[in-house]
RNA sequence: GGCCCCGUCGUCUAGCGGUUAGGAUCCAUGGUUUUCAUCCAUGUCACAGGAGUUCAAUUCUCCUCGGGGUCACCA
């Protein structure tokens, strides 16, 4: 059975970034039948907060993704990683380090001087003799200090290293006796039987210490899925400084869960020239090996196109529970089918959608300048009044075509073309050029309304 | 700086030795629409550079250049 997860710190929103590799595990062990675990990584008790763990669980709720059995807390753990450690010592795997801090960075310092890497130069590795007074040691592990690493990775493929290039004795828990970062990963990923780890591939360079880890305990290896950073578009690793990179600022700002999902999913992954992935089909396509091996850069561009598919595509009782949330009620709205209909067409985001309908809902309270004068010269006053008479003649108008019979009478009878009537009448409707088809949107006020609006604009321009 | 990863239109990408280098988005133009949007059509735009290997390289190898990541008693 696959196993994958999700391992955030929580340290504010959920970020882009991380919900597209949450994204990935989560589509990758549903594909496989298998499960997605949440994993928070909260030992760092300064950083963390519980808002910050509750803001990515409601992000979760929100697009939908599920996450399989209890969440893990590691900071509920300590007991779990004390034992491995004891294990390690007793074994002879790891050590007690009594190197202080003041001595450690004067070591690194002279390696810097003498242009060698910094390491830690393995003086407590052998040691057995009396330790020195006043110092709390940490715990080293025994690495390899000769000899090739190599990362089997899935969408990398085999990325070796040489030991002696990057490894040294590194800290397994710190003088306070809390365990360190790739430590922890490992154990947690081991024990909570995580077969497939998809993270970011800032992660690739962490990953041989982790083996270190795992063969000292002698536990088999995961399979690893590294996949590239996002980039800002000045090229760099995607940060909370970039602004809308908070999940849940796509809410308010109108875009929907499908069309986010379905955004992010082809950020680095791709299955031929296909754009449009429902989830089903994420699931059944998805395979950790299609997913590039370059970084790819934030743009939301083809959000906006993916949004207004997703709306011109969803049912109006669908947009009608969206648009709730940006204070639109429809839901009993007699015209709700006429309006969501013609309105659907022409916003790119929720939030854009429920304006339009205001602005059509609301009796105009001022006329744009510009329309007023282009729509207002000749004997427009005149079309309009005689459409406001004629209007007022007439019974049983529901449909938009009922108000475009009307229209058309009008124009025939004192032989005008369209454009006469319809630029003065969409001042007098709406306010302004542009904008849903005008019979519909007569359709969508009604009558009562409709003749309000003309007498108004009558009135204004007279 | 060491180590590691990466390099196809502005952007997201297809390509897996032989293609007029494809799609999407964006942009531009035209059509449809009384307007706007939608929709449809058309167009502009890319293999970082240099050596190899090969009958043949965007595809394989190496070098250069460029970009990124990472080097803690943070995660």
């Amino acid at each position: 059975m696959v196993v994958t997860r999700f391992a955030p710190s929580p340290t504010g929103y959920l970020h882009i970034g991380g919900l597209r590799t949450a994204l990935f595990s989560y589509l990758w062990a549903k594909k496989n039948g298998g499960k997605f675990v949440l994993r928070i990584e909260d030992t760092d008790k300064a950083r963390n907060s519980q808002e910050a763990t509750d803001a990515i669980l409601k992000a979760f709720q929100w697009l939908g993704l599920k996450h399989d059995g209890e969440i893990t807390y590691q900071s509920n753990r300590d007991k779990i990683y004390a034992k491995h450690i004891k294990q390690l010592l007793d074994e002879g795997k790891a050590y007690k380090c009594y190197m202080s801090k003041e001595e450690l960075t004067e070591l690194r310092e002279t390696q810097m001087a003498n242009k060698q890497r910094t390491k830690y130069d393995g003086k407590y590795r052998d040691f057995d003799g009396t330790p020195p007074e006043g110092v709390d040691p940490v715990i080293r592990i025994k690495a390899p200090l000769t000899g090739e690493i190599i990362v089997k990775d899935g969408v990398k493929g085999d990325v070796s290293f040489q030991a002696e290039d990057i490894l040294d004795d590194f800290v397994i828990a710190r003088a306070d006796g809390a365990p360190t970062y790739n430590f922890v990963v490992a154990i947690d990923d081991h024990l909570m039987g995580i077969n497939e780890v998809i993270r970011g591939d800032d992660h690739l360079s962490n990953t041989p210490k982790q083996i270190i880890v795992y063969d000292a305990l002698g536990w088999d290896l995961p399979m690893f899925n590294h996949v590239p950073m996002i980039h800002n578009s000045a090229g760099k690793k995607l940060s909370k400084r970039d602004g809308a990179t908070d999940v849940m600022a796509y809410k308010e700002m109108g875009y929907t869960p499908a069309a986010l999902l379905n955004f992010l999913v082809r950020l680095g992954w791709s299955h031929g020239d296909q754009e449009i992935f429902s989830m089903d089909e994420m699931i059944e396509l998805f395979n950790p090996k299609d997913i590039n091996k370059s970084a790819s850069i934030y743009n939301t561009e083809k959000l906006d196109w993916l949004n207004a598919h997703y709306i011109k595509n969803s049912s109006n009782n669908e947009l009608a529970q969206l648009l709730i949330q940006y204070d639109l009620v429809l839901t009993s709205h007699d015209k709700k089918e006429i309006l969501l209909d013609a309105i659907k067409e022409r916003a790119k985001t929720l939030k854009e959608m429920a304006e339009l309908a205001k602005e059509i809902l609301a009796t105009p309270s001022s006329y744009d300048e510009k329309a007023v004068k282009k729509a207002f010269k000749g004997d427009a006053i005149a079309v309009i009044n005689a459409f406001g008479a004629k209007l007022s003649t007439c019974e049983e108008l529901h449909l938009p075509s009922d108000y475009h019979h009307i229209m058309e009478s009008v124009v025939n009878e004192m032989e005008i073309g369209f454009g006469k009537i319809g630029q003065p009448l969409r001042v007098a409707l709406l306010g302004k050029m542009g904008g849903p088809g005008l019979d519909v949107v007569m359709a969508v006020i009604g009558k009562e309304e409709t003749m309000l609006r003309v007498a108004n604009v009558i009135t204004a321009n007279s």
